[in-house]
RNA sequence: GCCCGGGUGGCGGAAUGGCAGACGCGGUGGACUCAAAAUCCAUUGUCCGAAAGGGCGUGCGGGUUCGAAUCCCGCCCCGGGCACCA
């Protein structure tokens, strides 16, 4: 599509222009009020694709809109430059990821400036950059020295697509890698983890005061998991140490102590370290077949059956008994791998009668059920799966079948069971959380080294500060074979001791690219300290970031880290004291889709940017971004969408027009009289102020766009007209300040023509209040609801007033046909309903 | 199964108790032009009607209200998240 002005050519002026003369570029010390707009920094992978430009838009427009209200915005751009696509390049290729990445970077800067979105460029931040692997590492020591990294020997995940171990929240709810697809197995290895199960009480409650999408805290609040309910200990039948034998007990957790009483067996996890001497001699062969078996098998076949049927394979009698302490009674003890070891105690109480997974279990081995909650009438006849009879009751209702918690509601006999095992040291109240502490170890090469050496004599030893970055040598194996690429370089790997300057080696391992991304919203408020990753001080000037932006697919992974980091930090000594959240306000852009599927690299069906770059521009690419729905609803890249992007280029030429003539100069306009029509329009244009104004606070760019389409087809025909000089200069001036953050480039270069000066450092503008007040109203006037006629009236018009003027209509005389009304509603100035 | 969203013209969407379909795309007709492009003007939910005008219409069924796309109850469909977490 051919535009009405040199699009290219304008546009790269202004971009060198906003670069050259640092138009966005802040410091702490700045007078004015500190805003602190971010968009998730990206991986570099090449030029920009349209979610980018998506994302990147709303960002721009932000830090562009709040410099025209008067705030210092702080807005940096960075890269999250380590991670798998560079080394599975290099696997492929042979070329050293920093190389790759490098090339990747510059593609993307460059695509990103020639959008127009601008960024205070001193500040980025690449984390393969030996300064920020420093103070990773920095951070990596301070965590270890406070307990909050440690190393331990657990199950963990293994991806063998990846060749490496990935966290809990890499795991996709299918078993799968959310990175290869892959199935996820388990291993036992020893792996450093960070503690951000200390912070699980904090990172849910802190959830409350931000400003995000509900749906995002909803993801992290179950993600985190908190249950609150009663661990205690069951006697093993026989074992009390009353006689011989040792005492042995099983501890088991429940959120339901209530149903106690309806405890007819015990389950132990397969893995559970009682399983051998719970274990009689004839169930030996059962048990171990069971354990084998749930070792052998992934989650997703675990998960893939449910039901009494398949229940039926997954659990062994033991042998043994224990005593449920409430009845006094013996209850059998099976392992079964529906319990898993790494929730709890790894043991529970079952109670078949109130839970949909031990009744399930209980049906296959033929156990006893005992209802401690009155069921709804009708229950064991059709209350069961299908309708069918029975079925665990988990609702509300009265207790029975409990001795002494019977006739109590649920919530109350919780809290007596609860009283009575603390007050007999059976056991106590416990909060349980389904966060686990995150693994972050990786066995890759193109990740941040873990500042540490393994010392035969002093075990771990941190590398000192003064030694730091530990920087990976260029010269390793790439081939994934599961050990870290790292460990093939000799000369890294053997070191001496910081501590005793014997032999030691190095850890091989890197840390999970989230641990880069954890913590560089802080890094950017001050990348220049000589001697700590950012000055507290101007941290806390700069932060909590105002208006984050980004994916929803971050929802719980990096928008979790990233607020423990912030915890942490302040703990450790490194931020400043009093900020407890990174992110105040999140914003969660909507993707785009093709046919359906998200547009992606891997999807292999992108549309790139560029080309409209060239052709419509970017100022145009910008506003469809903007105009074709809420921001954060998802876009449906279609057959249609060329025909609106150059929709959006014709009304861009058409404020051109309006804006310039073609020799450059300000259209003239009429002088002279003042017309009636010469207010309207001024009431349009300070109407037009407002409705824009509001939109933009309440992310509405596509209404936004909307009124100044319309603004601009009222204007149009008065312009032809002859409109007065004045009025024209005033509409077109404020529709150039409104459409500044929208579509910089156009708007810049029309008001240079027009002004001479710089739109961007232009304030936002004002709407005269009495003219933005409407001068007439149109009442609607309806007769049982339907619109009869409509009157033009005054905004304060009385109710009185209404009502007479709204009966004394000719069209509503005619259409009451002399009926008399049985009653008149009045809402002046909008509407008279007459009823009959 | 549970928890969130969402369902409005041919299409993207607007309207959060008061004129349904703003704005744009697409379509149709016209002006300008030798012609085309560009630009401009008009028109465009649907049905009845020559017209004036009127009926119907926001996934389906009920309800509240003078008045419902909007609030309530019950369904259907689409999208997303969670799902052996005791």
């Amino acid at each position: 599509m051919a535009r009405a002005y040199e699009v290219v050519e304008v546009e790269k002026k202004w971009q060198r222009r906003w670069a050259d003369e640092g138009t966005y570029e802040v410091d702490a010390d700045d007078p004015r009020p500190p805003w602190y707009v971010l968009t998730m920094y990206p991986y570099p992978s090449g030029p920009a694709h349209m979610g980018h430009v998506r994302n990147y838009t709303f960002g721009d427009l932000l830090v562009r809109h709040r410099t025209m209200l008067g705030h210092a915005v702080l807005s940096p751009f960075g890269f999250d430059s380590f991670g798998l696509p560079a080394e599975n390049a290099a696997i492929k290729t042979g070329t050293h990821p920093r190389i790759f990445t490098d090339a990747r970077i510059l593609e993307l800067k460059e695509s990103i400036t020639s959008l127009g979105a601008v960024y205070d460029w001193r500040r980025e931040i690449r984390s393969h950059d030996p300064e920020y692997i420093k103070w990773n590492q920095v951070i990596f020591q301070k965590l270890l020295a406070a307990g909050l990294a440690y190393r331990a020997n657990a199950p963990v995940n293994w991806c063998p697509g990846c060749q490496t171990v990935l966290a809990n929240e890499q795991v996709l709810a299918d078993g799968t890698c959310e990175r290869s697809g892959d199935l996820v197995v388990k291993r036992d290895l020893e792996q450093w983890f960070f503690g951000i199960t200390r912070y699980a009480d904090e990172l849910l409650s802190g959830l409350d005061d931000l400003e995000w999408p509900e749906r995002v805290k909803t993801m992290q609040r179950n993600w985190i998991g908190r249950s609150e309910g009663a661990e205690y200990d069951l006697v093993v039948e026989g074992r009390d140490g009353s006689d011989a034998g040792e005492r042995l007990s099983l501890r088991v957790f429940t959120t339901r102590p209530d149903t106690s009483f309806g405890m007819t067996y015990a389950v132990v996890a397969p893995e559970h370290p009682l399983v051998d001497a719970l274990t009689t001699a004839d169930h030996l062969d059962d048990v171990a077949d069971l354990r084998l078996r749930a070792a052998a098998s992934t989650e997703v076949e675990r998960m893939s059956e449910s039901g009494a049927a398949s229940l039926a394979k997954r659990g062994a009698f033991t042998g043994s008994s224990v005593i449920n302490p409430f009845t006094g009674l013996p209850v059998p003890v099976y392992v079964a791998d529906y319990v898993l070891m790494g929730y709890g105690t790894g043991a529970i109480m079952a109670v078949p009668a109130e839970d949909n997974r031990d009744w399930d279990f209980a049906q296959a081995y033929g156990l006893p059920v005992v209802r401690t909650v009155q069921p709804p009438v009708g229950w064991d006849e059709h209350g069961g799966p299908d309708g069918g009879p029975g079925g665990a009751y988990t609702g509300a209702g009265e207790k029975i079948n409990s001795e002494w918690l019977n006739g109590l509601d649920i919530t109350t006999a919780k809290a007596r069971a609860i009283e009575w095992l603390e007050a007999e040291g059976i056991g106590e109240r416990t909060v349980n959380y389904r966060l686990r502490d995150w693994l972050v170890s990786r066995q890759r090469f193109w990740g941040c080294p873990i500042p540490v050496v393994y010392c035969p004599e002093h075990g771990i030893v941190p590398v000192p500060t003064e030694e730091l970055p530990v920087l990976a040598p260029d010269d390793v194996e790439f081939q994934p074979t599961g050990e870290s690429p790292l460990s093939t370089n000799l000369e890294f790997l053997n070191t001496t001791c910081p501590l005793c300057g014997g032999p030691a080696t190095r850890e091989t391992d890197t840390m999970d690219t989230f641990v880069d991304s954890s913590w560089y919203f802080l890094r950017f408020t001050d990348p220049w300290t000589p001697d700590l990753p950012f000055d507290p001080e101007i941290a806390r000037h700069w932060m909590p970031v105002d208006q984050y932006i980004g994916g929803i697919e971050h929802a719980i992974l990096h928008l979790l880290y990233a607020r423990f980091f912030t915890k942490a930090l302040v703990d450790v000594g490194l931020a400043p004291e009093g900020m407890r959240e990174p992110f105040a306000r999140l914003f969660t852009q909507g993707m785009i889709r093709m046919d359906g599927k998200k547009m992606s690299k891997s999807k292999g069906n992108l549309v790139a940017p560029s080309s409209y770059l060239t052709t419509v521009g970017a100022d145009a690419l910008r506003l469809f971004h903007l105009f074709v729905g809420p921001p954060a609803d998802d876009v449906d890249w279609t057959d249609q969408t060329d025909s609106v992007i150059d929709g959006c280029g014709r009304f861009l030429d058409r404020v051109w027009r309006l804006a310039t003539s073609p020799d450059g100069e300000r259209p003239q306009g009429r002088t002279g009289p003042a017309m009636p029509e010469d207010l309207d329009i001024r009431r349009a244009t300070h109407r037009l102020i407002d409705r824009v104004s509001r939109d933009y606070e309440r992310w509405s760019y596509n209404t936004a766009v909307a009124a100044c389409m319309e603004f601009v087809n009222l204007l149009h025909p008065y312009v032809r007209g002859g409109g007065r000089r004045e009025v024209v200069d005033e509409a077109v001036d404020t529709l150039l300040l409104l459409l500044a953050p929208m579509t910089p480039h156009l708007a810049a270069e029309a008001w240079e023509r027009r002004h001479g000066d710089h739109i961007h450092l232009r304030g936002w503008p004002v709407a005269d209040p009495e003219l933005a007040a409407e001068a007439t109203v149109t009442m609607v006037v309806q007769v049982n609801g339907k619109v009869r006629d409509r009157i033009e009236v005054a905004p304060d018009v009385s109710e009185e007033e209404a009502r007479h003027l709204a009966l004394a209509s000719p069209q509503i005389i005619e259409a009451l046909a002399g009926a008399e009304p049985r009653r008149v509603i009045v809402r002046p100035p909008k509407l008279v309903n007459i009823v009959l």
